[in-house]
RNA sequence: CGGGACGUAGCGCAGUCCGGUAGCGCACCUGAAUGGGGUUCAGGGGGUCGCGGGUUCAAAUCCCGCCGUCCCGACCA
């Protein structure tokens, strides 16, 4: 990271720098095999972080965990047409078990919807037992022709939400608020603003009946697809029998939905909030919110400031991730870099002459801000600056999202030029054609990103398809994606 | 699978055109001094130069083949 290289840079430039942060920071590391991703200890600090606060998440909205099996028998996948057609291509498929060949083949799961629906089936008898709201963390395998870390590995973490209701507005309301929560957890703990809304028929899961999505804007202003959440209508219940008898007597197939989120939030992390020094980790998220950085000459000044740091972790009451860089095998400078390449947000410097004047040098990642605070006063201090840190974090990244949206007034020369340049969120209005939705990916590589939320739409409706110029039906967010 | 770049110490690279038995920076180890933004000095360890074959007295270097990695596409969270 050259020290005069400013974000957002464009294309490789930013591919480049991206793996660099990643690599250094130690968050993961490429490994024997290939396309597949080391998690280092940093990075799965962070991906803990996350599995906790949206665990948490979950568990308020009445879900709860449960395992299923890695191998599903490849008959499963078959069950759903959509389904199979979509992911067929790209399992991985375990055919010899025990030194003998398998009587049927057992795929590597790359989504577990068809070996859960399954249990369901068992578990499902009368409305009573609905909702059925259930969710896996696990790892899945999806055999992808290329690779990048985090955002596109072989194997990959994640958790996945499958639930069964009575009715298909049930399901409906619980994709929309799993949505909901998938967005309340990245603007809030991430500080990744998302354009929420409906993905048009090309870019549904397989098998769904509708996919929305969390859109994210990376600082190339590339497109992430955050999250995603399904409603799956009756298409599982129907493939594994997933039946029970209503109020009325009668026997009806479960409405299910399906979402997921994975440890592609660490590459959306680092794409969002990186700058030419490294990382930036947001507070709520940091696995460490305060590195305390002691200075000293001698034995005795060591004693003292390591003392004094002690005391100021103690007056924060375990409320706070502090930890004390004490090596003494570095110099201070050295330790703010490293400390800067890692992202934690607040830095305390704390030396002799800082203690002489009953004080610590704070300061802040995100912006490099420095302040001299009384050391009674740093519990306060600390906390509000943490909070404030986590909104100036998300505002930032908001503003530069809307800084590079483009709504309305585009001709279709114009959008080629802005996807042949800098790349943008181009608000324009779509006809509901999937010809020409193919079309316009085929000539520009943009592709519509989702159909967004009316409180994300613009103030005054496009009129006419951005491309064809027949009339909109919908307004459409367009732009390259990851 | 197409198009480009590359493979030399843990990491980043030079050396390849013009063949002569391997080097630099960082990291690592030892010692001393240092310590408020990447410490300094001295000493030290570590490489069958991606793999296989060929040419040659001699190959990291030239020739042929293979493998692998990264970036750009096709596929996708």
């Amino acid at each position: 990271m050259a020290d005069d290289r400013k974000l957002p840079l464009r294309a490789e430039d930013f591919s480049a720098w991206y793996n660099e942060v990643v690599l250094r920071a130690e968050l993961a590391d490429y490994s024997p095999v290939r396309g597949c991703m080391v998690i280092r200890p940093d990075g799965y600090g962070i991906w803990e972080r996350m599995q906790r606060a949206l665990d948490d998440m979950f568990k308020a909205t009445g879900h709860r965990n449960a395992y299923f099996p890695l191998f599903i028998p490849q008959s499963f996948l078959q069950k759903e047409a959509e389904h199979v057609e979509g992911f067929a291509p790209e399992t991985a498929v375990v055919t010899h078990g025990g030194g003998k060949e398998l009587e049927e083949p057992l795929v590597v799961r790359p989504t577990s919807e068809t070996i859960i629906y399954a249990m369901f089936a068992k578990w499902v008898q009368s409305y009573r037992d609905l909702p059925l709201l259930i969710n896996q963390w696990a790892n899945v395998v999806r055999w992808e022709m290329r690779t990048r870390l985090f955002l596109r590995t072989l194997e990959f973490l994640w958790q996945e939400g499958h639930t069964a209701h009575a009715t298909h507005d049930d399901a409906e309301a619980e994709a929309r608020r799993m949505l909901g929560v998938y967005r309340t957890f990245m603007e809030e703990w991430m500080a990744m603003p998302v354009i929420t809304g409906l993905k048009t028929d090309s870019e549904r899961f397989a098998g769904a009946v509708r996919t929305f999505s969390c859109e994210a804007m990376m600082q190339d202003n590339k497109a992430l697809q955050a999250g995603t959440s399904h409603n799956l209508g009756q298409n599982f219940a129907r493939a594994f029998g997933v039946t029970f008898q209503a109020e009325s007597g009668e026997n009806e197939y479960a409405w299910n939905t399906s979402w997921g989120v994975s440890t592609r939030l660490i590459g959306g992390l680092v794409m969002t909030h990186g700058d030419d020094r490294g990382l930036r980790v947001p507070p709520r998220l940091a696995p460490t919110e305060i590195v305390i950085v002691p200075i000293w000459k001698s034995d005795e000044e060591r004693a003292r400031v390591l003392e004094a740091a002690e005391r100021i972790r103690t007056a924060l009451g375990g409320a706070r991730r502090v930890h004390i860089d004490a090596r003494d095998t570095m110099k201070p400078g050295a330790k703010y870099y490293e400390w800067e390449l890692r992202g934690v947000p607040l830095r305390l410097e704390l030396g002799p002459r800082d203690l002489d004047r009953q004080q610590a040098v704070v300061v802040r990642r995100d912006t490099g801000e420095k302040a001299a605070v009384p050391l009674g006063d740093l519990p306060a201090r600390l906390g509000d600056l943490l909070d404030s840190v986590q909104a100036a974090m998300l505002d930032a990244a908001r503003t530069r999202r809307e800084a590079n949206s483009i709504r309305g007034g585009v001709t279709y020369d114009r959008f080629r030029e802005i996807m042949d340049g800098d790349g943008a969120f181009v608000y324009a209005g779509w006809c509901g054609d999937a010809a020409c939705e193919a079309a316009v990916k085929e000539e520009t590589r943009a592709t519509i990103r989702v159909l967004p939320d009316p409180e994300f739409r613009s103030a005054t409706a496009p009129e006419h398809c951005l491309k064809c110029g027949r009339a909109a039906t919908t307004e459409a967010v367009w732009a390259k994606a990851y």
